[in-house]
DNA sequence: CTGAAAGCGCTTACAG
DNA sequence: CTGAAAGCGCTTACAG
């Protein structure tokens, strides 16, 4: 591996010119040419960690992630991981396993790592950690939800409203019996439920508490929860299912009772654009831009790292669902 | 930024004790109490770079993908986290857009970084690159398929054993106009071809060319390719898809037409494990463990980076898929 | 078991 | 524009 030693033998120009060349600055043409010439003969590359001990940065951002387990992550990281190499950054990934027992030292692991960032979305045992790295100026983005406590940058989406798009969808092709899976503990579930409620509201519809379920973010949560739905004296006629994977438990127990979406059922899902389109019909759905969100994040963590930037407080950019339609949804309206 | 330095000043022992401590050495219990006591008092954490700079090695493995698109990769990224940061090492991670125009620096990206290993599904375009890391020494892990002339250790599934049980499901249920869809440009496709004529063979079930249909790896792909079995004279009454994309466009051509699975067509899917779950009836599919490989992958690399463990020619990890039963593939024998 | 010293490969003021 | 020198924070023979 050569280094700048064998340059200045090859050159006969000092170590501080040679540098200065592979950063960018004034070299006389003729000096940066033989430097040029003797680089790629010797297929010099620069060595990153005695750039990063002078330099006391890394280049590298931390992506921290709950887990690996759902195409939402993947979307994450491709969008990441796209906008950060084309600016000459680099990712190291780190997963929590929030679903584990015990410490983890995600957040320990990635500052021993020095990132000069830290991309999250946030899982509940990382906030410790994180607050730490932000109060010690690592900037921290955060995607999903603005996590608790961290002075940090975030990327969200307005979930109220895309709740509301869910609702009115519904109520447009006439339904008034809407049940909605949900889970009160995770914040922008909670929000959903929000923009839910309000539309119903706004849409003079009543609540019926019976019709407002709450289930674990899982596959097997929604099958249960939706079973529930089912044994209502009074069945909803369409159910909104707020997650990605609670919405293909409710699929699989309406595919298990045997009734039909959407003749039997009305379905508008949330977040599941992959699947959406591969099922018959396609269902209606709410879709999040995923994409979008790490880009954004990317965004604005190229700012924060880039030194030139002015410093502004933490902020929160707010992007907006758009609605997809398919055809999971019966139109229910009285022929008049 | 507490250095050595500073837990010197604290504790009055010398940099090389210091040194000796955090890796492991024999140190008096009472000194090793002290700068214990300094390091947390400190928070002292020691700098990745200066330690890399001198030794030469940076417990980090790049993790090289031909996109972020599939589960199958995200499958693998997990896996392969998990069990690296269990031996504590970290995971860079780069995707070359393989589908994109113009030259990649993902390899180059990597080395530039100073990997100890690069893990790989390779795509073509990356094989150069690889080969030149490979023959500098840097260990290099192919998954799914041996990279061509890398040297590479490589973790594998028996494709052509993988496919024949897809055949043999068919066949046991009476099936005899079994279509393939398949690739003729991607070697593991290739693989699984050629476990479909051989098992067809084996069973005396005439291979009929008109049945074994080619697509690019795509939905869309897929989705032609079904249509235009199903324009065949003599329709064939089950289909092999021999990849999940392809599967996925198989199913939507066969809604599309109103034909349902399996009355109308049986269905044998190829690495869908998620989505063969979902669908009603749920499918019948062989399952490739991506997590086995992955975990299998990390291992190998592990051991190539572990300065004790012998050094050993390049080895090729074979594991075997298991076939996942459904309810996508008819029973048709006759009563007697 | 401990310590003094050299050095890993860069970058950065500071002079010229 | 160029160069000599110091130093980033560690590890590693080498003595003792």
């Amino acid at each position: 591996m050569a280094t700048y030693h064998d340059l200045r033998r090859e050159t006969g120009l000092s170590l501080a010119t040679i540098s200065k060349y592979f950063n960018g600055g004034n070299v006389l043409e003729e000096n940066a040419r033989s430097i040029e010439e003797a680089a790629k003969r010797l297929e010099f590359r620069p060595n990153t960690f005695a750039r990063n001990l002078r330099t006391r940065r890394t280049r590298t951002v931390g992506v921290l992630l709950p887990d690996l387990t759902s195409d939402f992550y993947l979307s994450i990281l491709s969008g990441i991981e796209r906008r950060l190499r084309d600016n000459g950054v680099s990712m190291l990934i780190c997963v929590d396993h929030h679903e584990d027992e015990g410490v983890d030292d995600a957040v320990e692991f990635l500052a021993s790592r020095m990132v000069d960032g830290v991309i999250t979305v946030p899982s509940t045992r990382a906030l410790p950690g994180l607050r730490t790295l932000a109060a010690q100026g690592t900037p921290v983005v955060a995607i999903d939800w603005p996590a608790d406590g961290v002075e940090a940058d975030a990327v969200v989406i307005d979930n109220e409203e895309a709740a509301a798009m869910a609702i009115q969808r519904l109520a447009d092709r006439g339904h008034r019996r809407i049940a909605f899976i949900g889970n009160d503990r995770v914040p922008t579930i909670r929000a959903r439920e929000r923009g839910v409620r309000n539309q119903l509201a706004a849409r003079r519809i009543p609540v019926r508490e019976e019709y407002i379920a709450r289930s674990p973010m899982s596959v097997e949560g929604g099958r249960l929860a939706m079973q529930r739905l089912l044994l209502l004296e009074e069945r909803p006629t369409a159910v909104f299912c707020s997650m990605n994977l609670v919405g293909v438990g409710a699929l699989t127990a309406l595919a298990e009772s045997g009734l039909r979406v959407p003749d039997d059922m009305s379905f508008v899902g949330f977040d599941m654009p992959l699947l959406a389109r591969m099922t018959d019909p396609p269902l209606d759905m709410v879709n999040q831009r995923v994409g979008d969100l790490a880009r954004a994040s990317a965004d604005l963590m190229l700012r924060r790292l880039d030194p030139e930037a002015p410093a502004v407080p933490p902020q929160t950019v707010v992007l907006h669902a758009e609605f997809l339609h398919g055809g999971s949804v019966a139109d229910i309206r009285r022929q008049s």
